[in-house]
RNA sequence: GGGGUCUUAGCUCAGCUGGGAGAGCAUCUGCCUUACAAGCAGAGGGUCAUAGGUUCGAGCCCUAUAGGCCCCACCA
């Protein structure tokens, strides 16, 4: 005796107790097995800084729809969770907490920090791991990992140290990005451009030794205390004879020299650019190739310096004021303009970041961009959908070398050891015994910490034991597929890339599956500051996680974004109801559980034509699960599930359930086909909606353990049945005819008639006389008359003409013959014009010779069924005039 | 400045290798038919942005144009 379901469908219900099963039968749990193939994804670690929002929904959605396909399929599935430790962006949250309580983190220490942030992080790690389980995901919990967990960080220690025995990572100084609020240098992918409205200040600076002056227009006049030189183009005639003299840089009193460089527009500006080698970059170069000085006028908090004269001291902007206000009333400024240009600021905190030369530890990247660039080349990697080959190489070929170390707390520290005495460093695993340039015995770390992608980019090889030479390396690396946002491609992706191939030899993973953002319903991107962000967690428990996770997959592409909205999410919910109210009903009649199969020739047309739809379909959605067309194959199911199945075969079910006893044979056969049925589509529906195709499937087969775990339905050569899926399309067409009839009558469906069906196929006759009590309710019939000819029907009916037979109903009162005839008339120029574009066709040599044969004989089996009704319309339409 | 992408029904979007335009929502009509009113049966609604081209055949491929969005880039 099967269980029956509950009335209504409830998500809450079922959702947290089958997690707990999943959970607690170790069905996420993978171990090496030599005997099955492995099939591995990482997911990308969601940042400690905060709860999940909707993006990390849809990203964890995907991965968990072809895990959940790939475990059925039977690969042995592996899907590694984790968290990152998002060292900036955490660095910041906790600081500001600390402040929220009146506490500055430099009271703590540096100790004290980092155990108030590891308070944090296992508070917040907690609650995503809690939000992931409240999606569904079948991830593997017991290998979760953190990006600063001990082997994670042995990891970073072992890649930083052969990076820089093989000279990839080296320490200089250079111009970097720097953050004044955050105190921290940043690498270029930090750095966000945004244009904003400024100023262009001209300035003259006095030419040394004449009485003459030269123009410069500037955005940043507060640079000036550095400048260092003036450039201009080596070609401007009306530079030309100034090259080699000196300015006097107004305000600060001192000469320095006009030089010419090519870096220099003639076009832009006045054509004469003032040079801050120590703020600028493209001074820095500039700097670099005329030997000029590098004056830094700035504190780490972008406060004027000492060698900003009376102006030290003062913050960069006040700094600006006062200099723009004394070189006004020097006689200096020549002119404002207002000015768009871009400003780079921190992704992290939105200020705008100050080009700084610091010593810094950076990535050599050309050599190590090669391999990865190479990858894409011989499909070693591919990405889904390919547009995004380009942005990966572009990004890769135009590489810069990676600022790496942060002057902040939280975070992989440096292994570089500087000796107490002489100052050198040493790179190693752990602090050195004796200075070998001096003999010294005492050392100090570096006091900065990596970049966190640094650590990130070590994910899919950390993850599974690396540098160690594990046996689950050995296994499951490299991975399979790589979910994630187009957003992260150049922070993460490409390092993992580099990376993988770098220090294992091989990509991390062979496809990376690309996704777009969540929108708000205006489309707008959702974000704390807009406030429209909407908690993937109050619609889960407002619809179920299977509604959420149909919302986010229906209707997308991969790398598409897409829009959020309420509506979407209760038609998904709608969804669910439709497949628990229909699995409700098929349990509720299987009076006992249904396992052996009907011998074959007991099955009827209607039996045969789902089997061969639902094993159609199958086939179909694995195609497209395996293109990641996952949107295509849910669409696919759903249709099927919907249309077909509910609409359809459960309306047909109908008649032989409810008179079992008068046949117990066909009983069975319909039972075991729904169940049949359904639980086929239930399986391919348990990636996208794993909780209730679970629960469904646990009382619809009892006898297997767990749908989850079950095996993926392949498409079988014996559920072929091209004959009766043909007769039940004719059914199909005569019953939608007949419905149609109804509608343009306004009949009311609790009104029954009769239905006089003609036709010359004594297939389809008999076909529909053995089967007229199951379609009787469909076509609203109270009564099904067939005739192989037509005679003995009444002329007062309305018709209708479908492929192969003509539908007379004799509504008496409703008839009205004029419209009849019109309505006739109509269907017999459609016809007309059908036939006419089929012969069009087939006319043209051209369409013949050069068309595939298939295509040929697809018109041709057209025209002749056009031909064939308009043969029917056409009598039918002479029975009125001879009346 | 370079690159990408989008423009399809009132709205939001699908449309896989080119072969008679689809879904959900919304609208309209008729139904509480004992799985489901979160439902059933029907209907209306589209020169697939514009202009060319390739092709027997174009929403799909190519070129140009217009508009929207995104990314990258050192024009002070």
């Amino acid at each position: 005796m099967s269980k029956e379901l509950a009335k209504t469908y409830n998500p809450k219900e079922i959702e947290e107790k089958l997690y707990e099963k999943w959970c607690e039968n170790k069905y996420f749990h993978a171990e090496v097995d030599r005997d099955k193939k492995p099939f591995t994804t990482v997911m990308p670690p969601p940042n400690i800084t905060g709860k999940l929002h909707m993006g990390h929904a849809l990203d964890n959605t995907l991965q968990d729809i072809l895990i959940r396909y790939k475990r059925m399929e039977g690969y042995n599935a592996l899907w590694i969770p984790g968290t990152d430790h998002a060292a900036i962006s955490t660095e910041v949250k906790v600081t500001n907490q600390l402040k929220a309580e009146g506490i500055d983190k430099k009271e703590l220490g540096r100790e004290g920090f980092l155990a108030r942030t590891w308070q944090w992080k296992e508070e917040y790690a907690g609650t995503i791991e809690n939000q992931l389980k409240k999606l569904g995901i079948s991830c593997d919990w017991d290998r979760e990992r953190f990006t600063m967990d001990e082997g994670c960080s042995k990891a970073v220690e072992e890649v930083f140290i052969k990076l820089y025995e093989k000279g990839y990572i080296y320490k200089g100084s250079r111009i970097i990005n720097w953050c004044p609020v955050c105190k921290t240098s940043l690498s270029d992918a930090e750095v966000e451009h945004e244009e904003q409205e400024g100023h262009f200040w001209h300035i003259k600076y006095p030419i040394v030794g004449t009485d003459d002056f030269l123009e410069i227009a500037t955005t940043r006049p507060e640079t000036m205390l550095g400048d260092t030189a003036i450039a201009v183009h080596p070609e401007d005639e009306r530079y030309r004879d100034l090259v080699g003299k000196k300015v006097l840089l107004p305000l600060m009193n001192k000469e320095i020299p006009i030089v010419a460089d090519y870096y220099v527009d003639k076009e832009f500006g006045t054509g004469a650019v003032k040079i801050t080698p120590a703020h600028d970059p493209n001074d820095f170069e500039v700097g670099k190739r005329h030997d000029l000085e590098e004056i830094n006028i700035m504190n780490d908090d972008a406060t004027i310096n000492e060698k900003g004269g009376k102006y030290a001291g003062m913050e960069r902007y006040e700094a600006r004021a006062a200099i723009v206000k004394d070189l006004e009333e020097q006689g200096y400024l020549v002119k404002i303009e207002p000015h768009a240009h871009n400003v780079g600021t921190h992704d992290r905190c939105g200020t705008t970041v100050e080009p700084l030369i610091k010593q810094q530890w950076f990535v050599k990247m050309e050599e190590l961009a090669k391999p990865a660039i190479e990858a894409l080349h011989t499909g070693e990697l591919k990405f889904v959908p390919e547009r995004f080959n380009k942005i990966y190489l572009h990004w890769l070929e135009n590489i810069k070398d990676w600022c790496i170390s942060r002057q902040i707390w939280w975070g992989h520290r440096i292994p570089a050891y500087y000796c107490d005495e002489c100052g050198e460093f040493i790179v190693a695993r752990e602090m050195p015994e004796k200075c070998p340039h001096c003999g010294c015995t005492h050392f100090t770390q570096d006091e900065d910490t990596l970049d966190t992608w640094f650590s990130s980019a070590l994910w899919p090889f950390s993850t599974l034991g690396w540098p160690g030479h594990t046996e689950d390396l050995d296994y499951f690396y490299p991975t399979d597929v790589l979910v994630t946002g187009y957003d992260i491609i150049f922070f993460w992706v490409i390092r993992m890339v580099f990376s993988g191939l770098e220090h294992t030899g091989k990509s991390p993973f062979h496809t990376v599956l690309i996704h777009g953002l969540v929108r708000d319903s205006l489309g707008r991107k959702m974000s704390k500051s807009l406030g429209n962000g909407i908690d993937p967690l109050e619609i889960i428990d407002q619809y179920g996680a299977d509604a959420l996770r149909l919302t986010l997959v229906t209707g997308n592409a991969p790398g598409n974004d897409m829009r959020f909205y309420q509506e979407r999410v209760e038609a998904s919910r709608n969804f669910a109801n439709k497949v628990w109210n229909a699995s409700r009903f098929i349990l509720m009649n299987m009076k006992e559980n249904v396992t052996e199969e009907p011998e074959d020739f007991l099955l009827k047309p209607a039996d045969r034509w789902i089997l061969s739809k639902v094993n159609e379909l199958t086939g179909e959605v694995t195609e497209n699960m395996d293109k990641f067309e996952l949107g295509i194959a849910v669409q696919k199911v759903y249709d099927f599930i919907w249309d077909e199945f509910c609409d359809w075969y459960v309306e047909l079910a109908k008649y032989r359930i409810y008179h079992a006893q008068e046949d117990s044979q066909s009983a069975r056969c319909v039972l075991w086909t729904l169940k049949t049925v359904l639980s086929q589509a239930l399986k391919l529906l348990h990636p996208f909606m794993p909780f209730i195709t679970e629960e469904i499937y646990s009382a619809l087969v009892p006898e297997e353990e767990s749908l989850m775990i079950s095996s993926w339905p392949v498409h079988r050569k014996e559920w072929e049945f091209p004959l009766a899926a043909e007769l039940m399309e004719q059914v199909k067409a005569i019953t939608r005819g007949i419905r149609n009839l109804r509608a343009e009558m306004i009949v009311p469906n609790n009104r029954r008639t009769k239905v006089f069906i003609v036709s010359a196929s004594r297939e389809l006759l008999s076909g529909i006389e053995a089967y007229k009590e199951s379609v009787k309710p469909l076509m609203l019939a109270n009564d099904i008359i067939l005739h192989y000819e037509k005679k003995g029907i009444a002329e007062d009916a309305v018709s209708v003409v479908v492929p192969g037979a003509t539908v007379y109903l004799p509504l008496e009162d409703l008839v009205d013959l004029e419209q009849e005839k019109e309505r006739l008339q109509k269907e017999e120029e459609r016809l007309k014009k059908e036939i006419a574009r089929a012969k069009g066709m087939l006319s043209n040599e051209k369409f013949l010779s050069k068309a595939p044969e298939k295509k040929v004989q697809e018109e041709k089996e057209k025209l002749e069924k056009y031909t064939q009704m308009l043969c029917q319309v056409q009598e039918r339409m002479r029975g009125l005039l001879h009346r």
